[in-house]
RNA sequence: GCCCGAGUGGCGGAAUGGUAGACGCAGCGGAUUCAAAAUCCGCCGCCGCAAGGCAUGUCGGUUCGAAUCCGACCUCGGGCACCA
């Protein structure tokens, strides 16, 4: 063979690890473990580089901790529920199951020639009955554990539809297939009771050193643990309600110290007061409603133009001699602390837009030390760590942080018996009822005479029918006579099936557990959870850094407590690694409407000129040369601004199949190869951030590839060289080692991809003895392998190396090899670069500051004066100060 | 609206208190070639003939020294509990 080619060899290497079982996953008590995971993919069928990307960055530390001699696991599996395998059967009529299957058997086909060092013996999917009649038995586990309750919830209802919406179905407050107005209804759900483990959720967060700091900000803002008071607010007029009478509102506040500003209550259009009311006044009822309709999300709730109702009732301030009207507000929520809050205009901006708008008083409940300014348009709301002067504060707080004013009131508010101080969360348990069919089913009956009844575990598991239409709306479970119909666990009786199935955060939530015992017939096996838990290094998308992230942890705990996950694996992740997206330019012109039309990357000629870049339809270009004898596509840009379609080019953004800015991973392969599509996506852009995919930085990746296999290739092409080089050369690579071992172990993969660019360069450039460029080409190959693994395997093979490069052990920098003789200091004046000497090592301070002062640049600069100072950071810089 | 990030040449980025722009792309010049492709060598932040000046989203601060630390703002991205 005379060239790099990758569309033989990659396929070749393919075999060897496959036949030598090189990436089976085994129990090794001799040797420590390793377990790397990606998240798995939903199944749409295609691949895209944001998936080769993610794998990609797994498939480097899997095969580097390999060679360290790990004993590695690294599975993929898929997480197959969800709403597009009912859209598909909505629209094209395919039955979900088939479309799923279908999809997987696509992907992995796609998948495949990527070269990934994957345990593909341990592949499942969460539709597998398998899997999900596991995850059944974990249900009934940890509902009888009583980790699991059922309450009210509200949800989007399509009203036409008769159905209800996920969030993303919802746009602009209507249901898009129906386009009806949605309402928010009121449902029976089964909820994991992931609240009662806040604290420690929150608590532990501290331990999870190797996760990224904005992750665990992100969570522990999500959980929300705050100190606030509870006061009963007494109502003037005590007014009949649904349950007796209600004598007083309690409010929860976080800030008890402002409660001199209050100035109104506001209560939930869901407050039993607010129902109490609105049956004797149509006109509160009608703005109840319109509340009602309003979307289930805390956006939808956020964003929306804050309105109120005025009730006419007023409730006595608890410390002060006045009454406070109370509203309903569109704004305060009944899941949320009491359902009603005491509003404080002057120190809250939502308090003070409202009070504004509805003309309502707004008073300081303090001041800066420095002004006593009355609020105007913003509310004063400074750090609570500023000192501040109350006004008439009701613990006799007169100057204070917020802080402390916080909790000296909550004190005087309990001795005083008026008020309750409380530790509240802003996590809520996790519905996980979803009304739709392409889910894991609820293991529950639910039988008259024994009301629910969870499922016998020797019945699951709880299978779905196959034979479902989706002509009519709804979940076709609920219409589905035979498998609703059933016999209850408990007295055999006729009963109903539980209808609902789990959201698909649930199979995600202990996924990572199931891989190391796949087929097991329990939900985990003890041997295998206590070796191969936990996941080592999880990598994967930043949108999931609260929810999928959360769920897990919980579950953790949950599998813990009923048996199935040792106490050691009750944080299942220790190291976590969010990456970027893949990105890509947008290419567009207008319609007739001037309306945007997407264009594919391959329809476009971009045309590139002193620095200018434009864009054309490229079947336009591909027609000049007929149209024009003369045709220079060099001149190209010209010609085009007379008779083509400019394209404009919108930087980077999210490839989406709408905006049509894709680029797929097969294509990529078939032209370039995997190990291209792979260096690609490890190269320039540091793993955390976006990449934006172009095809000049594709070819360049194959072009370097093509440069390292000729530089193994002709190793003796040059003679035999000079030994004398051989010392910088050796040098040079364990340089390389050393950065390439860090860039990985720290994942900047970027960085390392730069070092084996430059330590290319020596190797090009160096007149060292043919042996030592032998040398040179196998470790290179070594330090390639984890990203390009195919063409490393070749270069290995082509230059004699022993067995597989993926079984050789990891090199190892010779410190020795990595000091330095002498070092160049820059030397500035005035903090400004002027000049640079160059200086052994360990030359001492003073005299490094003597030739610094004798330096030509130095003595010009100085003009004959004294300097007042000199700086040398030994090593580093001496800075001349005068 | 709230929470969390990110902003450095024409482009991706490097430098985490010490020479801003490593490495790569694009561009420019040259070698090789009948020619082209490929390959190889060199140049390459901006202004300036030069000396020098200006430059890390914007404005201010700390420091002998700031891309890096602090404060305010702007823009873009992620999440907001039924998208996965």
């Amino acid at each position: 063979m005379s060239r790099y080619d990758p569309a033989t060899t990659e396929p070749k290497w393919q075999d060897a690890w496959d036949k030598a079982g090189t990436f089976l996953a085994r129990r090794d008590p001799a040797k420590p473990k390793y377990y790397v995971l990606e998240m798995f993919p939903y199944p749409s069928g295609r691949i895209h580089m944001g998936h080769v990307r993610n794998y990609t960055m797994g498939d480097v530390v899997a095969r580097y901790k390999r060679s360290c001699g790990f004993s590695v696991l690294h599975p993929m599996g898929w997480d197959a529920f969800g709403m597009p395998a009912e859209n598909a059967a909505m629209e094209k009529g395919a039955n979900p199951r088939d479309w799923t299957y279908q999809n997987i058997a696509d992907m992995k086909q796609q998948m495949k020639p990527l070269g990934f060092s994957l345990d593909w013996s341990r592949e499942f999917a969460t539709c597998d009955p398998e899997y999900y009649g596991q995850q059944q038995a974990l249900f009934i586990d940890m509902l009888k554990a009583g980790l699991i309750t059922r309450k009210a919830a509200v949800v989007n209802w399509d009203p036409v539809d008769m159905t209800v919406l996920a969030n993303e179905q919802v746009i602009d407050g209507k249901g898009w297939r129906s386009n009806a107005e949605v309402e928010r209804k009121e449902l029976t759900q089964w909820f994991f009771r992931i609240s009662d483990f806040a604290d420690e959720l929150l608590t532990a967060l501290d331990g999870l050193k190797d996760w990224p700091e904005k992750v665990r900000l992100m969570q522990s803002n999500w959980i929300g643990k705050s100190r606030g008071l509870e006061i009963d607010f007494a109502l003037t007029a005590p007014t009949a309600g649904p349950e007796g009478t209600i004598d007083s509102v309690p409010c929860y506040s976080t800030r008890p110290d402002t409660l001199h500003g209050a100035s109104f209550i506001a209560i939930s259009f869901d407050h039993p007061l607010a129902k109490a009311l609105e049956v004797s006044n149509p006109e509160m009822a009608a703005f109840n409603a319109d509340c009602r309709r309003m979307g289930t999300t805390e956006e939808a709730l956020e964003t929306a133009e804050k309105r109120g109702f005025e009730t006419g009732l007023t409730a006595r301030h608890p410390t002060e001699d006045r009454e406070l009207p109370v509203w309903i507000g569109n704004f305060v929520l009944m899941d949320y602390g009491t359902g009603a809050v005491f509003g404080c205009p002057a120190h809250d901006q939502r308090d003070l837009d409202f009070a504004r708008k509805y003309n309502l008083p707004v008073r300081n409940a303090f001041h800066m030390p420095s002004a006593s300014e009355e609020v105007g348009a913003e509310a004063l709301v400074p750090p609570k760590t500023e000192p501040v002067i109350y006004v008439n504060q009701p613990a006799g707080v007169t100057q204070a942080t917020s802080q402390e004013a916080i909790d000296r009131t909550i004190d005087w508010f309990e001795e005083n018996g008026l008020g309750r101080g409380q530790t509240r969360f802003r996590l809520r348990d996790w519905g996980l009822s979803r009304q739709r069919y392409w889910g894991c089913p609820i293991p529950v009956v639910h039988c008259d005479a024994c009301g629910v009844v969870p499922e016998k575990k020797e019945n699951l598991p709880v299978e779905l029918p196959l034979d479902v239409s989706f002509d009519k709306p709804g979940n076709p479970l609920d219409r589905h006579p035979t498998w609703r119909d059933c016999a209850c666990p408990a007295c055999g009786k006729l009963a109903k099936r539980e209808t609902d199935t789990m959201d698909t955060f649930v199979d995600s939530s202990w996924y990572y557990a199931r891989f190391t015992a796949p087929r097991a017939t329990t939900p985990t096996v003890a041997e295998d959870v206590d070796y191969w838990m936990n996941v080592d290094q999880y990598i994967g998308g930043i949108e999931h850094a609260i929810l999928h992230l959360l769920y897990s942890r919980f579950f953790a705990r949950a599998m813990q407590i009923t048996g199935h996950l040792p106490k050691a694996a009750i944080e299942p992740f220790n190291a976590l690694f969010t990456q970027g997206m893949v990105t890509h330019e947008i290419y567009t012109t207008r319609d007739e409407r001037g309306r945007a039309v997407y264009h594919l990357p391959e329809e476009v000629e971009i045309v590139e000129r002193a620095g200018n870049r434009r864009a054309y339809l490229r079947a336009e270009v591909d027609d000049l040369p007929e149209n024009m004898p003369n045709f220079d596509r060099d001149d190209a840009r010209n010609v085009l601004d007379l008779v083509g379609t400019r394209v404009d080019i919108i930087p980077s953004a999210k490839m989406s199949k709408s905006k049509k800015n894709v680029v797929d991973p097969v294509s990529i392969v078939e032209s370039f190869g995997a190990d291209t599509a792979r260096w690609f996506v490890m190269s320039d852009s540091p793993p955390e951030r976006d990449v934006e995919w172009t095809a000049s930085g594709a070819e360049a990746a194959y072009k370097f590839l093509g440069r390292a296999w000729r530089l193994a290739a002709e190793v003796d092409a040059r003679g035999p060289g000079d030994a004398a080089h051989d010392a910088d050369l050796m040098k040079a690579m364990h340089r390389t080692i050393a950065e390439v071992t860090a860039g990985i172990e720290g994942f900047a993969f970027n960085k390392a991809v730069a070092a084996l660019y430059a330590f290319a360069n020596a190797v090009q450039r160096t007149d060292a003895s043919a042996g030592a460029k032998r040398q040179a080409m196998l470790t290179m190959a070594q330090l390639m392998s984890p990203m390009t693994p195919h063409l490393a395997e070749e270069i290995w093979h082509m230059l004699g190396g022993t067995g597989l490069v993926a079984d050789a052990p990891w090199p190892k920098a010779d410190p020795t090899m990595l000091v330095e003789d002498s070092v160049t200091l820059p030397i500035q004046f005035n903090g400004r670069r002027r000049s640079e000497i160059t200086v052994p090592k360990d030359m001492p301070r003073e005299e490094v500051e003597k030739r610094a002062l004798a330096d030509d640049a130095v003595v010009r600069a100085l003009e004959g004066r004294a300097p007042k100072k000199v700086i040398v950071v030994p090593g580093r810089i001496v800075n001349v100060v005068v």
